[in-house]
RNA sequence: GGCCGAGUAGUUCAGUCGGUUAGAAUGCCGGCCUGUCACGCCGGAGGUCGAGGGUUCAAGUCCCUUCUCGGUCGCCA
């Protein structure tokens, strides 16, 4: 006899007709064509495999078998009669001489037909995501998340970076997201906190001479989900350069990304680099957001002095008034509406629309309002045979509004958007202050450990009134690709001296730096080298990367929108034993 | 927490103006079928219409409450 040995189920092909093979996996299927004759699929991880029942005794075996039990098949592959060209191994079958179940499946209905779960009830899927992972095209995104993670691996240590894990039980971060609290068994009454990023780390290690640092970070962040936002944790690509600053860190993000998103991609790349640059305050004004999508070809125009001169009163009221002028006279009224309801569900505040029909003339919406401007108009893009979605409101409300409606219209218009390619830009030159909705008071706009544009001397003017602290710019920056929010990163603020100063502009002090981050504060009073970084989230690479509008499509075990994993039953209560050793007390919980 | 949508057979869905025994596809079970490959054909089983309450002669359908899931806003330095 010859050698036998066990192949995988996409492995077989003509060459190995008439060897005595085995093959193990799950049975897929049977398809029985008579007493004596029936088709069974077997398939393991890699492909599927025909096994050809020829005897009433062995059509009887594959018969009593539940479907997605696992089995062992052994016998003689042969030619097909009637070859299946759709799959790799379509030209052969196995004869079986043994078929032996190695685990069995206990039911013969199962909640969701494996090669069909995508159409099924994701909160079913979620909970046998076992059955869920057996369909390739669930499979799929898995393995792609693994080449990818080990692509920008591969790509970074290449780049002379150094991959250092840093601790998961830490200290709780006094600002950014809600924190995850483990108690601390041999402390009672503390907790270390999970880390919503490796930041301080990262930044400790600069310190530390390790210049180039990464790792593929897990996050950890108590915030309510997203289409794109995974409750609880999800990965970044973090990594910090010393002696560094923004345009190293760009050089190499430009490096490392683009191979990776055109080999593993599902579209093209279309942004060479360097990749666009755009001001914060430009894609505000110009896209009603700071994650433009520069699929759609459409832009916001700003019409409140035209506005101001109308007899509408909201125009009238209004501190901003934005246009987004697009093609699509031609949808119906009803489509309108729908449109602007589908904007009014996003952003908050329904827009006013208005079309310019072939002949010039206004017509629908609030036309009336707006008889006499059409020159003015058409000037800003609402040519004959277009429709424009018209935003009013506070400075903020409109450009967000006008924002959604860009993005609504690219979608719904064709011809706006060519979405099968990726396209890439920087958005630089965040304000490092805001005025704070509630307070009223000035607040830092992102994150305070970025470098401020000007360094101290723009905060000491500032500070002698001769600058708006306003008009101050922070070297931080994020990475946008296809409207989402790849990444954030900055230029570190690195100098104490300006940190105390900065926190001194919020009305805080050198006191409120210390006490918030010691590390940092101590290590950055030793000899600390300038240093910048970014973390791309590998979570939303991932994602774009598969084309999945769900980030929950490349993750191998997902929570739900509730930060619940329905499989293992988490979160769960405990044993009391373990809260009294953790001298945890549960109050005010309703059973 | 707010708003929007969904919840009917194992699964995906349909169910008109409130009116007969709640249907289809698929899956499952049984039978037939010697080249299937989404096999085909015949037959069968399978339902607390998410839950609770109300209106009505009569509720899957209308009203109220509530639960679950998803989307979105808040939130995410």
């Amino acid at each position: 006899m010859t050698q036998m040995r066990t192949h995988t189920c996409n492995e077989l092909r003509m060459e190995h007709v008439g060897q005595q093979v085995k093959i193990v996996g799950w049975l897929e299927n049977v398809r029985e064509v008579g007493s004596t004759l029936a088709f069974a699929v077997i398939r393991d991880f890699y492909g599927t495999t025909q096994v050809v029942a020829e005897t009433e005794e062995m059509v009887k075996a594959f018969r009593a078998i539940t479907k997605e039990s696992t089995v062992s098949v052994s016998g003689t592959v042969r030619e097909r009669d009637s070859k299946n060209p759709k799959l790799p191994t379509g030209e052969i079958e196995i004869v079986p001489e043994k078929v032996e179940v190695l685990g069995r499946c206990h039911y013969n209905e199962l909640p969701f037909e494996v090669n069909r779960s995508r159409e099924a009830d994701e909160a079913i899927r979620l909970k046998y995501r076992y059955l869920d992972l057996r369909n390739p095209a669930v499979k799929r995104n898995i393995i792609l998340r693994c080449n990818v993670v080990a692509a920008l691996r591969s790509a970074m240590l290449a780049h002379d970076f150094l991959e250092i894990t840093t601790p998961i039980l830490t200290a709780s971060s006094p600002e950014g997201a809600r924190d995850y609290l483990v108690p601390a068994r041999k402390h009672p009454g503390k907790f270390y906190a999970l880390p919503q990023a490796p930041q301080q780390f990262k930044q400790l290690l600069m310190t530390s001479g390790f210049d180039r640092y990464f790792q593929i970070a897990p996050c950890f962040r108590d915030e309510d989900a997203r289409g794109d936002r995974s409750p609880g944790e999800f990965y970044q690509l973090d990594m910090e350069m010393a002696f560094a600053g923004q345009e190293d860190v760009f050089a190499v993000i430009e490096d490392v990304l683009p191979p990776i998103f055109a080999k593993y991609g599902t579209y093209d790349i279309a942004s060479k680099p360097p990749f666009r640059r755009i001001r914060y305050n430009d894609a505000m004004e110009t896209y009603g957001t700071d994650k433009p999508d520069l699929r759609i070809d459409l832009t916001v125009k700003d019409m409140t002095e035209l506005a101001h001169g109308t007899e509408f009163a909201p125009f009238q009221e209004a501190a901003m008034v934005k246009l987004v002028p697009c093609s699509g006279s031609e949808l119906t009224r009803k489509q309108i509406d729908k449109l602007c309801d589908d904007v009014a569900v996003q952003a908050g505040q329904k827009p006013y629309w208005v079309r310019m029909d072939e002949s010039g003339a206004l017509v629908g919406g609030v036309a009336k309002f707006l008889a006499g401007h059409e020159q003015a108009l058409r000037d800003l893009g609402l040519v004959p045979g277009s429709l424009g979605l018209i935003a009013a409101g506070a400075k903020d409300a409109a450009r967000k509004t006008a924002g959604v409606a860009l993005k609504m219209l690219g979608a719904a218009v064709p011809g706006h958007m060519d979405e099968a390619r990726y396209e890439f830009c920087w958005i630089v030159d965040f304000p490092m202050f805001e005025i704070g909705e509630e307070s009223g008071q000035l607040e830092f706009c992102h994150n305070p450990f970025s470098m401020p544009n000007g360094g101290l001397e723009i905060l000491e003017k500032a500070e002698k009134g001769e600058v708006d602290p306003l008009d101050i710019y922070a070297y931080q920056y994020d990475l946008v690709c296809n409207g989402v929010e790849l990444s954030s990163g900055a230029v570190r603020n690195h100098d104490p001296d300006i940190m105390v100063k900065a926190f001194e502009m919020v009305g805080l002090g050198e006191a409120d730096v210390k006490a918030k981050f010691p590390a940092m504060y101590n290590a950055f009073c030793y000899g600390a080298p300038p240093h910048a970084g970014i973390a791309p989230g590998v979570d939303r690479m991932v994602m774009l990367l598969a084309g999945e509008a769900s980030i929950r499509e490349i993750i191998p075990f997902p929570m739900n929108k509730n930060a619940q994993d329905v499989m293992m039953g988490a979160p769960s209560p405990v044993e009391q034993k373990q809260l009294d050793e953790l001298h945890i007390a549960i109050v005010g919980v309703e059973e």
